[in-house]
DNA sequence: ACCTGAACACCGTTCAAGT
DNA sequence: ACCTGAACACCGTTCAAGT
């Protein structure tokens, strides 16, 4: 109303500096977990991109841990729910859903480490709850099942996508994993056969299958558990 | 042979500085999380406690997650693996070694965190694994199940422990921990019955159980389907 | 009332230089 | 050859003081 049409021409020099608020201060943490990865993206370094101190942010996000839950909760925004209402076998829908999950998770295996910690519980979050509730319903799984069974099944998609997390510290990346994975091929090769008979008889098995068919095999030993385990 | 009895007399003042070694870092490191916690285990705090600089460490372990892995190895020597040999349902066997592994990292749930992203690869963890698996076999699992049920059985195990690893940064506690349960209790209560039915419905089931209960229906539900889910 | 500079109390890791 | 002081490049969080 009686807004000046250029107002305030303070110090003001390039891209106009916003004021802050959450809402602001959690879009730009997933921009730059998208651009950065979320090692970068440390409250100072955060400030930075605001153009303010890091004591600032503290007015509108309690800690580190609530911000990445808020970080999260956006990302979840890109999982695809929509095999809730498309036909088909319900557990192939389910696991449709949860590998979309996996796969935001996988893209940032350090907010899986912090939703383990931290579960989310925004918006997103429970839409995908919703989803996987709906379609557990759908199998015939009893209601005090089904609670406990989407915590087993996100956990264990969350937990999958958080063994890719980075260890801190020093940048490691592919080559590190290699030389792990290497090494403990190596120890099991090495594992004599008189003190360890089980596993000197599986061997390389143990190493065996892709991450995304251990994934697979892994949500249907759930789901055949839950339909078999009744509490 | 030809040692001094009391041999270098040099600049020793107390309890006689020993020599660096692997394994006397390790010890150190495990006394210090059992004293402390693993939040205060830091290379800085190690080397402090070992009357040395941080960078000798170095000569010695590669990095701190080498070093979480070899402490979390160390104390997986309290692991009670006796109901491997023991009369009884195998899988009620099974699950009293998972649960003893279990208790082990809720005593330190960010070596849980570690163990999930580092997976160990020591005596212990060998010795554990093939506990495992030799009750799996007895249970009749076909080998190639077997492999990847470890792999199902542990993760669950560790995942559920590094739940409760405290959030990075200030200290917080159970105080903290109640007040996050509070706001998910709350969010549910207040989830609309017509956007999201299934959370609705369930309301405070989804929350119900002990962690105990939990766990040991997890356990089952795991056995359960991979019983029932061939590769 | 709202915001933030500056400080507090730390980190992991590296490497040039010492013994 | 082995070890390490000192530096590099950072952290999260708080709070007294400013506007």
């Amino acid at each position: 109303m009686t807004e000046h049409p250029d107002a305030p021409r303070s110090r003001r020099e390039r891209p106009a500096k916003p004021a802050l608020s959450r809402n602001g201060i959690v879009a730009t943490a997933v921009a730059l977990v998208r651009s950065e990865g979320l090692q970068r993206v440390t409250m100072r370094r955060l400030a930075q991109e605001l153009d303010t101190g890091p004591a600032s942010l503290y007015v509108y996000v309690r800690n580190t841990a609530e911000l990445h839950a808020a970080v999260l909760d956006d990302l979840l925004g890109s999982v695809d729910l929509t095999p809730v209402t498309t036909p088909g076998d319900w557990q192939d829908r389910l696991i449709r859903i949860l590998g979309s999950y996996g796969d935001v998770l996988f893209e940032h295996p350090g907010l899986a480490q912090s939703a383990l910690v931290a579960r989310p519980s925004g918006e997103r979050y429970l839409d995908l709850v919703e989803a996987v509730l709906a379609l557990l319903a759908e199998g015939g799984v009893p209601g005090d099942r089904a609670a406990w069974a989407l915590d087993l099944l996100l956990q264990f998609a969350t937990a999958t996508a958080a063994e890719h997390a980075p260890r801190a510290g020093a940048g490691s990346d592919e080559s590190d994993r290699a030389e792990e994975w290497d090494a403990l091929a190596a120890v099991l090769r090495g594992t004599a056969a008189d003190t360890h008979p089980h596993v000197a008889a599986l061997g390389a098995d143990l190493l065996a299958g892709s991450g995304e068919e251990r994934l697979d095999w892994g949500f249907r030993v759930l789901l055949n558990g839950v339909l078999h385990t009744p509490r």
